[in-house]
DNA sequence: GCTTTTCCTTGACAGTCGTCAAGTTTTTCT
DNA sequence: AGAAAAACTTGACGACTGTCAAGGAAAAGC
């Protein structure tokens, strides 16, 4: 084969892993949508392929079997979870802002995305029976840890102050609160939402110590 | 009918009534060890079935339906799992002794009872997507703060101080401290418990304040 | 001891599931 | 344009699901 025919053979293959790739990347997402409408229990793949244009079959095309399938739409959920309160942190100059931007945010997507947070749960949780989806999970629990390390450090750094509790209590402690959040807001407890949201900054500050 | 034979039928009503709802909680039980075992998700009533002394069918004559059961095997986890820490409380004499008697209760059940807990944990997040599960879910939940709360107080209390957070976000930290410590352990990954349990009463610690 | 009631088993039902093979449509290449 | 390859649909398979009715086994009542 000529130097030229192989370059465009490679052009050719290229080309057709990317359109590959981006069908089962469409597939994922639509896999991602239906499993946050109906939870990991319910979710089949009829139901997921009629949440997308095509037809079942299609499925095992793109995908080896059901679990391929669901890992591939959890990578999905990192993709678009992982990165959201990293302007909050850019934008940031006060300690004050900083703050009360991170607990907009934090219940602006707890109204906003509330059906795809918890599937993120229900997904942590399944791990805890399903040692396939472990590893994806412990990875992106660790990324939501560093997220909410980034923020918390930064804002004690902007109080002159110092974190005062590892990134793991640090995080576990906001997750908890987003979760019971989500949990109320779902049984359509506004009240309780509300409240959490006011509390929320003393728990920030519990987090972090003053020095001097 | 004469006084005596009323009384008589009255006994034997009761008598059928207690055994019929001792049968009731046997499978009911049965079923909690199966959904421990196997996750919500994965649990068929033919399953809970073979984890008891019966056929699949009895299910039917003792309970309306699946959710019926399910819905008692949540009711048979409060009553085991919600007065842990009880006895902590009462015979603490000292705020350390209660501190480390409630951190080894805390990890010894973690260790003891780690699949009651992730299906415990399973069955709240089903909540977040099925309605009929959500008053369990949240009474159980708001036994679990309680429990939380009393341990917290009377700590404080012991040390001269009063708790810093409100009883919900006491719970919520501790039981976000719980779940990592649940995936960490089913993961195998000994240290990270470990490192959890060092960091626990520190923790505590952030939770009360000292009144100078 | 016989009858009635309670308890439990068995087997079948209609439906859904993941998977896959066969075949059709669409796209790509020459 | 025709041939080859890729993309997609359709329909079927065996297995499994919750539910329930028919009937046998055991217990209770007389």
């Amino acid at each position: 084969m000529t130097e030229v025919a192989s370059r465009k053979q490679d052009r050719i293959a290229r080309r057709q892993v990317d359109k590959f790739d981006a069908r089962r990347t469409e597939l994922a997402v639509a896999t991602l949508h239906t499993l946050a409408d109906l939870g990991y229990a319910r979710t089949s793949l009829r139901e997921i392929a009629q949440n997308s244009e095509f037809s079942h079959g299609v499925l095992h095309y793109y995908f080896a079997d059901k679990r391929d399938l669901i890992t591939e739409a959890v990578r999905q959920y990192e993709v678009v979870c992982v990165t959201r309160y990293d302007e909050v942190v850019a934008t940031s100059t006060t300690a004050e802002q900083l703050r009360a931007e991170f607990v907009a945010m934090f219940f602006d997507t707890l109204g906003q995305d509330a059906p795809l947070h918890r599937l993120w749960y229900d997904l942590r949780t399944q791990s805890l029976f399903d040692e396939s989806f472990r590893a994806d999970v412990l990875e992106i629990d660790g990324h939501r840890e560093d997220m909410v390390w980034r923020v918390v450090s930064r804002y004690a750094e902007l109080l002159g102050g110092m974190p005062s509790a590892s990134p793991g209590t640090t995080y576990v402690t906001l997750d908890g609160i987003f979760q019971r959040a989500l949990l109320h807001h779902f049984t359509g407890n506004a009240d309780a939402v509300a409240r959490l949201r006011t509390e929320l900054p003393a728990v920030i500050d519990l987090l972090v110590t003053k020095v001097g």
